[in-house]
RNA sequence: GGAGGGGUACCCAAGCGGUCAACGGGGGCAGACUGUAAAUCUGCUGGCUUUGCCUUCGGAGGUUCGAAUCCUCCCCCCUCCA
């Protein structure tokens, strides 16, 4: 996915092979092509979610190939799904979500372009929300809406017919949503919609509305899912299993170094920018004997240098290095003031206050199993008391410190 | 409207009068080791003024020396029939 200045230059059998890369489906590349060869610039919609500001790692799959498409001079219509959030897609679990106001939307909306505009061009990307045409929407239009599709084919949904067939519920509303996904399209007039490969039945659907409103139907794109820090799951942000694109450089530097050695290739598959020659480079290296650390160590840069620049990238290698393999405390650490009592504290009562630990049950098992440290000593004594006066550094496992100051 | 099944700690899931702060698994955390916050192994995984005490098993009452376990009412979820 390099991104080249002659981008623009290229034959539309070559923007085609460009689109397809990385991409799980293309459905279908004869009319991809053809819109291609309109010459014009294509309108390329994805829609995202109004809850979930913080942008992850997972979310950048797709806006990497939104921003492919700026760069060969489409125009890419940023749809924030204020009006679908409050159905929820189905899911299967019927969690309900509490609704938005407007003013959380609009909260929401101004992170979202804080966040995608340090991937995507703003000169090419307009803002849509589909509660500025769901919102207008009558309930006959409604009514009118609904019956341009049929039950039949909405079961033809793998989780609704899963669902059904398991005599599972299936509540109604549970039918809009693919429904308004897709009049979406109608309403934006798109030319492709981008989606994760979960998203498939919905963005087909908007095909089928399309042509139904007489339109020619949008080209669906689908882009595969990226897995969680787990390696198991996908990355999302409620199972906590994510890298945001907000977070610091040091946390983004390290979540890289935590996932497993296996996980580090689909990272780069469906992340890095590098070409996939040079990847095959690495695996090759690896299998000659390198480290694999080094590896990760590359795929760590180049992701911290896109959200924060090189400098910062450099920054957090070295802050990796000199904490985990040196042992050195960091530099920059959460200050607190503390005020003693009676002259003296508890250690547990610390570690409590500063939160470094959850509760004090929590400290003194931390303490039993060795985790804890006090300017760099190990701590065995759990009814450890510190007297006021005095700055501490207080460590608990490998990743949390705090320095102290007891006042008294 | 009728019949039946179920709600247990972050999640799944045992327990069905005391030995239950509650088996087991997942997840998480910690330690060891290491080539990394990979892998692997081990331990921990309610709270507190911590060798003891307090509060938990959908909610409220009740029976009992004693309940997550029995009874009553209520709330919620699911299945089938209408």
């Amino acid at each position: 996915m390099l991104i080249k200045e002659e981008s623009r230059m290229l034959s539309v059998e070559e923007q085609l092979k460009e689109i397809t890369r990385g991409a799980d489906e293309v459905l279908r590349e004869d009319e991809m092509l053809a819109k291609l060869k309109l010459g014009r610039p294509l309108r390329v919609k994805a829609g995202f979610d109004p809850t979930a500001p913080d942008l992850h790692l997972g979310h950048t799959v797709l806006i990497n190939k939104m921003r492919q498409f700026q760069d060969l001079g489409h125009e890419v219509l940023f749809l924030i799904g204020d009006f679908t959030g409050m159905i929820g897609d189905p899911t299967g679990k019927s969690a309900t979500r509490p609704p938005l106001t407007p003013s959380d939307v609009a909260e929401n909306a101004r992170t979202y372009r804080e966040q995608i505009f340090k991937i995507l061009d703003p000169e090419r990307t307009q803002v849509m929300f589909n509660s500025s045409w769901m919102g207008k929407m009558s309930a006959s239009d409604l009514i009118q809406l609904a019956a341009r599709h049929t039950v039949a084919r909405m079961l033809e949904r793998d989780d609704f017919n899963k669902r059904y067939k398991t005599g599972q519920p299936i509540a109604i509303h549970e039918f809009l949503y693919p429904l308004v996904q897709g009049y979406d399209s109608v309403a934006m007039k798109a030319d492709v919609e981008l989606g994760g490969t979960d998203q498939k039945f919905n963005l087909l659907v908007g095909r089928q509305l399309q042509q139904a409103y007489g339109q020619e139907a949008q080209v669906v794109i689908t882009m595969p899912l990226l897995e969680g820090l787990d390696g198991t799951q996908k990355m999302s942000k409620s199972l906590g299993n994510y890298i945001g694109i907000d977070e610091a450089p040091g946390e983004i530097f390290g979540k890289i170094m935590s996932i497993s050695d296996d996980l580090m290739w689909r990272y780069f598959e469906l992340l890095s920018f590098r070409p996939l020659a040079e990847i095959e480079g690495f695996k090759r290296r690896i299998g000659e004997g390198a480290n694999p650390r080094d590896i990760k160590f590359l795929l760590g840069q180049e992701l911290v240098a896109r959200f924060h620049g090189q400098s910062a990238a450099t920054a957090a290698q070295e802050e990796f290095v000199a904490r985990f393999q040196k042992g050195a405390t960091p530099d920059d650490m959460p200050e607190y003031e503390l005020e003693c009592a009676d002259g003296a504290m508890a250690l547990v009562l610390m570690l409590k206050e500063t939160g470094l630990t959850s509760s004090t049950s929590e400290a003194i098992r931390m303490i039993q199993q060795g985790a804890v440290k006090v300017d760099g000593e190990k701590i065995s004594d759990r009814d450890m008391v510190l007297a006021a006066g005095s700055v501490h550094v207080c460590q608990v496992g490998k990743r949390k410190f705090a320095r102290i100051t007891l006042k008294g």
